[in-house]
DNA sequence: GGCAGAATATGATATATGTCATATAAATGA
DNA sequence: TCATTTATATGACATATATCATATTCTGCC
């Protein structure tokens, strides 16, 4: 078992706040996973009972709309949490996490963090602060997804991308979606999301090499969002 | 200054969880405030401060799209309170909240909240657990704006409407909105919204009666969604 | 009470986007 | 390595929705 104390990613999410007796728990009762690509780690509706720490990878939360289509909801990387609010709602999850990458995660069981809620203030803010920001983006999503185009959504989206995961050395986005995946991100149809690439292509906006994609133009993305 | 020990619609937010001393500071710092059908109650981008609890009446809480049309996020009655995510994130609200109606609230100011917020672990765990219920809404609101069509999101809205604010005796809904902003709920331009109720009305799905509507066939409503 | 401005309504039309079909390219696995 | 599946691409077309124009009705107000 890995000690928690000297885990990095710990840096970068609410757990910061821990001391090292609370690492040292947190360390016993937490249990190590290593997840494949295109594993699921929690479905909709199911009851996880605790939260889960993402030490490498990235996964995305996706949630089942009644059409039968999956929407990506949010993209989670190393450093973040999952399944925050069902446990404070005290609730299933509402959304499902998939990896799209392979990923190690931890696991840590309700009763523990609870423990550590109620008596360390600075680590119940960190995870209400990081809640509300994920409110203040879902309310922002809502509204674009309600009031933007496909386009601009499309434009706003891949620099958001290159934004929070960067890229290859050779300019491409690191983090690899299917047209699929960025469809749903966006919220359209797979074709038009790869009408729309094939269009930015075109107009010099992108560069598309196989499957990956280059910004050529951000300042013009930028103009259209 | 009224007391708070006796406001009924505390009963109905986290305030609750206050206990007596506690009620007692808290109706030393507010202030009583009454807002007229139409005025703003704060806007996107200002600092707040505190929080408002609102006694009576009903506001929308709207969001600015880059395309100059609102978009309304939520709507908050009686007993709720405005301005929490703000608050904990310690950030500019990013809602504009605006009264529908005529109304009476109450703002307690941060300093004052935080305290609470400090020492009283139930009223923290309130307040998150709202917070938590107006992510997973609006999570939900995202993917529908992404994936539904407007005739769904109407019918879905309609039977929101009635659900949360109810009818009048003669069946028309109590919630009194104009068709524009029925349409800023359901991400729509307006006349296209006037339009689909015509339908409705035609289909005996609804019926208007001017400005008025009744719900006519539930059942059939609630299947389109 | 009547007028100005707003809200509601409806038609005509344009446009964005979805759907279905089909082709090609890439990935997977026996 | 080849075959089978899956992902990407593009065309043709259908349709939902936005936009613009114009009536009509409602509402506040002097």
């Amino acid at each position: 078992m890995s000690k928690c104390e000297q885990c990095i990613v710990r840096e970068f999410s609410s757990l910061k706040a821990l001391n090292k007796d609370e690492l040292i728990k947190l360390a016993e009762c937490k249990t190590s996973r290593l997840v494949k690509k295109g594993e699921i780690i929690f479905e909709e509706g199911e009851n996880v009972n605790g939260i889960f720490c993402v030490k490498d990878g990235v996964c995305k939360l996706t949630k089942l709309s009644p059409n039968g289509k999956d929407h990506i909801v949010k993209l989670v990387t190393k450093g973040e949490l999952l399944g925050q609010r069902s446990m404070i709602s005290d609730e299933p999850v509402n959304l499902t996490a998939v990896a799209l990458e392979d990923m190690q995660v931890c696991f840590v069981p309700k009763s523990e963090i609870m423990g550590f809620f109620d008596k360390n203030n600075q680590f119940s803010m960190n995870v209400m602060k990081n809640i509300c920001g994920d409110l203040k983006e879902s309310d922002k999503q809502m509204v674009n997804m309600a009031q933007k185009t496909v386009k601009e959504r499309l434009a706003e989206t891949l620099l958001y991308l290159q934004d929070t995961f960067g890229k290859n050395e050779d300019d491409t986005l690191k983090i690899q979606l299917t047209r699929d995946e960025l469809a749903s991100m966006i919220g359209t149809a797979t074709e038009s999301c790869i009408r729309l690439l094939s269009d930015f292509n075109k107009s010099g906006l992108i560069e598309i090499k196989g499957k990956k994609i280059i910004l050529k133009d951000i300042p013009k993305l930028k103009k259209m969002v």
